[in-house]
DNA sequence: GAAAGGGCTTGATCTGAGTCAAATTCTGTT
DNA sequence: AACAGAATTTGACTCAGATCAAGCCCTTTC
């Protein structure tokens, strides 16, 4: 994906059907054209620390391309996973000055960056990009709710189900196809980040995932290739009773 | 507390010194005129439910006086508090019409409330109020994730002493004394919402507070009145490392 | 002031997930 | 193809917190 070809359109458009990617041609709005203008890129290797809790941040950035995580540690060392950013995603505020988490690269990574001041300066030209951002943090903050229900009342078993049917959705999303019965997808996540994520230990992870695969909720090619046999099979695994509605 | 008295100030203004509490003189700007013009009021009964997960919202609203809780359930009854609404606290969302979680009066509380389609409006034209939801609505994100680590990493005893110094701090900061050594507050919370704030069950929060009074961190007065003797141990038994930043 | 009921505490026991340790599979490298 | 190192799985054991079950302490009510 070549860098030029890339827009951040999140921050312009919320009704794009490839929304939670980078490019989309039909965005192409004198809002977009303005955040063009201020743009400019970063990337990261697989393992680098992008922002470290503390930092001062000075720009605010959407993810192009890669995975990264948000973190927030103990001081003994206890790590928890809040955030995962993914394609479109955008990290930083406007205003504030420390960052509260740790932001780490996953894979290689692309970021999308705007230095504060222009952004701020044109946030308060164009209301439509604070409304948007607006939309967005709402969005997260719902996913970060439906997180906390999970960390603190779900089963290791429904944890990994839930996680799992995260992932798939999201790739579902992806691949425009509607929710198949039957699907096969990629985790992009070690045994040890799926642990920090749920609140478990890389151990309980692992004997979960073969519990799993022994009673056929799920098959394992290699260890990062999951295929789901019957998606709502694994919904119920899952616990959730609403249809969903997770936002990674 | 006179009704015609109230100033919905959180929305128009975020310096006051009192800007968890619902009344600021200083913040007769233009925004709080107009929001004044839109606004109309709702009380509700301690016990009774505001808003049911699923509902169509279709006002926003920010609370005036007393607390409510924001909770989700699974479908076997198993809940999870995510977060707390306290006097100025704002709830609901510009756009996307369904309610994600159950809100509960606590105690008995007063609502100051927008119709949607106005308030929309309103936003549109003064651009500071969006901004200003957006700074409120990413210091809630960022409580929530300290939440999140909370659950997932936290021993039962940590996560007691961390609400405790939750509830002490947003006691400080409205009776605006600095942070002293030694301070007595209330606990706005039975036993059981304390378990399914911190994911664990009622026993064990009882277990963990008489854990506490016997050490020595905290005393009890009857059930509600805590008095902590030693700020500073208190937090170093929360096992947070920072000088806390939590948002409640 | 007796009874009733809700909130809270305490005890005994159980269990799901953590801990520690070892074996196994996968990956890339020479 | 053989090796090295990391990621993962599996096993044995432990323990923090859940569960089940009384009992206690306040209010409220008659």
């Amino acid at each position: 994906m070549a860098q030029d070809d890339v827009y951040p359109v999140s921050l312009a458009c919320g009704d794009c059907p490839i929304q939670h990617r980078a490019v989309c041609a039909r965005c192409d709005s004198e809002e977009l054209v303005e955040l063009e203008k201020i743009k400019y890129y970063r990337s990261f290797e697989a393992g680098q620390t992008v922002i470290w809790a503390g930092d001062q941040m000075d720009f605010v950035a959407s993810v192009v391309s890669g995975i990264a995580t948000l973190t927030q540690t103990l001081e003994d060392g206890r790590t928890q996973m809040v955030g995962l950013l993914l394609p479109s995603d955008f990290v930083g505020r406007p205003g504030r000055a420390r960052a509260a988490y740790n932001v780490t690269a996953t894979t290689d990574i692309l970021m999308c960056c705007f230095r504060k001041k222009p952004f701020e300066e044109m946030m308060d030209r164009t209301p439509h990009i604070a409304q948007r951002l607006l939309q967005m943090t709402l969005d997260e903050l719902d996913a970060a709710r439906e997180w906390m229900l999970l960390l603190g009342r779900k089963t290791a078993r429904e944890k990994i189900a839930s996680l799992l049917s995260i992932v798939a959705r999201r790739d579902a999303s992806v691949n425009m196809s509607t929710a198949a019965a039957r699907m096969t997808f990629d985790l992009p996540l070690t045994r040890e980040a799926m642990a920090d994520y749920l609140g478990l230990t890389l151990e309980t992870v692992s004997r979960q995932m073969s519990a799993l695969k022994r009673d056929g909720v799920i098959e394992l090619q290699g260890k990062r290739h999951v295929t789901v046999p019957d998606m709502d099979r694994l919904l119920l695994e899952a616990g959730d009773d609403s249809d969903g509605g997770f936002l990674v």
